[in-house]
Order: C-alpha cells, then structure tokens, then sequence
DNA sequence: GGTGAGTTAAGGAAAAGTGTTTAAATTTAA
DNA sequence: TTAAATTTAAACACTTTTCCTTAACTCACC
C-alpha cells in the first residue's frame, strides 16, 4: 500500500551497482540485455529525485522565505541576522543560538564548511519557527 | 523531466486544506465533488508517504547494520557504545559526542524523550561515519 | 582500429496511476 | 440525536510508467 517508488526490479540494480557491478554482469545476472539494465538504473534515479522533489514541496508549502544567507558569511553570524529577520515577521525561531549553527551545519554540510557560508543559503521558516533550506 | 509525484491538483487541495478549508469548500472551488476532494488529498498524503519510503531504501542501500539501542538505555551512554561498535567495523563515527547525542534526539524525538530511548532503535553506519536509524 | 562501459532512440505490451462520478458508510461536532 | 465533514467502494476513461528488445551511438583507453 504505502510502498515506495522504486519497483523490486529498480531496487536489484541499484543494489548490484552499489556493488560496482558494471551494467553488463548485472544484464546476465537478471537475464535481459544490458541497454535495458540501463534504463532501469535510469529510472530509479529519476524516482528518487521525484521522491526528493516532491518533499521538497511539502516545506515551501507552510514556511515562507525568511532571509539570504549570502555566501563567504561567517556562520556564526547567521543567528543574529535570522532572528532578526524573524522577529520582524512576528515569528519566534525554535532554536537556540548553538542548535541553530547545529541545524544549519548539519542540514547542509557541503554548503556550510568550516565557518564559512560556501554558497548563498535560502532560509524559510514556519509558524512553528521550524527553519528550512533551499 | 524531474517533476515531483503530487499533481497539480494534488497540491492545489494540500494548499486549500493547508489554510483550513474544508472539502466541500475546495470542492466548490474546484468545480468538482467533495468525494473527489477526498480521494485526491488522500492520493497526495499517500504520495508523500512513498516519496518518504523511497528516500529511506537509500540509506539502507549504503549503510550496514552497527548495532541495537536497548529500549531503556541511558541516551548519555549510546555515544560510546556506537564508537565501540564503529571502531569494530573501522569506521569513524563522523560525529563527535555531542553533535552524536543532538543528532539521535533530533532524528526521532518521539524514541528519545528525556534521557531515556523508549523502544529499541537500529543504528546503520555508511563508510562515512554517516549514522542513520530505523 | 578495437574493446568495454555506458547511453539513446523507437516501438510494443502489460501494469499502474489519475481524475471523475455515484452511492453508501463512518466520524465528528453542535 | 441531527447535521456536517470525511471516508470508502466500485466503476470507467484516460494517461503514464515499466520492462523489454533491437540497433545505433558516444566516450575513454590501449
């Protein structure tokens, strides 16, 4: 019922692939021609971005967009200027200033080496004062 | 190409309900019968549901089982228990002690209230010390 | 040039998903 | 207990996805 969107068949070649099987041994292995084993391998990626996108939806669907975090900022910045981004907007943010770094750093890690904005950051926030990047 | 699984019409219902309409609001809207509103929000919620599952195979797709948290255990204690396990494997925990603990209690706060873990929760490890549960 | 790995295109058949209606059943709230 | 809100089931047309084949194609490498 509430199954995922990838088929048994998309899973079994994602799995071999991750085993670094080429397209070819797991043609023979599951019996069909490689060009087909690259269409599966296709799509499964394409579902999992599908997938990917489609919650990505759900936070633009009650947060509104809070700030900018422009790139080369000091992360340790980024606390004062979104609180004040968000008391203008009436909204209380639901972290502290160490669980915020914590939550930005963590819910980006490529884009927040170091102390150091690496690219520019889009902060939405909700009701709640949940934040959420894009 | 890469669009997400919700229909147009998918979201515009998920927008509607998200302001507080009801279905037979949104079906007069819509030009349609509030039975049809219904199923149309449930396929949206299903959707989301599946994208949700799709991206969870993935961490099971580069992760292996490390180890079990005992219902009942101190959370103040898993830290050391998950570097002992990891050390085994040799893997290095990507996290240290503390930034581990937020990441446990953030991951599933229904399953860590207070300091105690309430049911028993899979710890899964990729080669890059990257921690998941399930 | 030849080889191995990967991709793309065209086409087809089976399966699954979507929006819709109608009608009945269930839950929630006044 | 009524009334409103929500859910469910069955059925239908329609579109999309999936898996498959065959054949040609790119790309890197020796």
């Amino acid at each position: 019922m509430k199954q995922g969107l990838l088929t048994d068949r998309q899973k079994e070649v994602l799995r071999y692939r991750k085993k670094g099987l080429t397209q070819q041994q797991i043609a023979e292995i599951i019996h069909t021609s490689k060009a087909n084993v690259c269409t599966i391998e296709k799509a499964a990626l394409e579902n999992i971005s599908r997938a990917r996108e489609t919650l990505e939806f759900l936070y633009t669907l009650d947060a509104a967009h809070l700030c900018t975090l422009q790139s080369g900022l000091d992360l340790l910045k980024a606390p004062d200027i979104i609180y004040a981004e968000a008391e203008k907007m009436g909204v209380k943010v639901k972290y502290d200033t160490i669980s915020l770094i914590n939550r930005l750093r963590d819910a980006n890690p490529d884009r927040f080496r170091s102390r150091q904005v690496r690219e520019d950051v889009e902060i939405y926030i909700n009701n709640d004062g949940d934040l959420y990047f894009g």
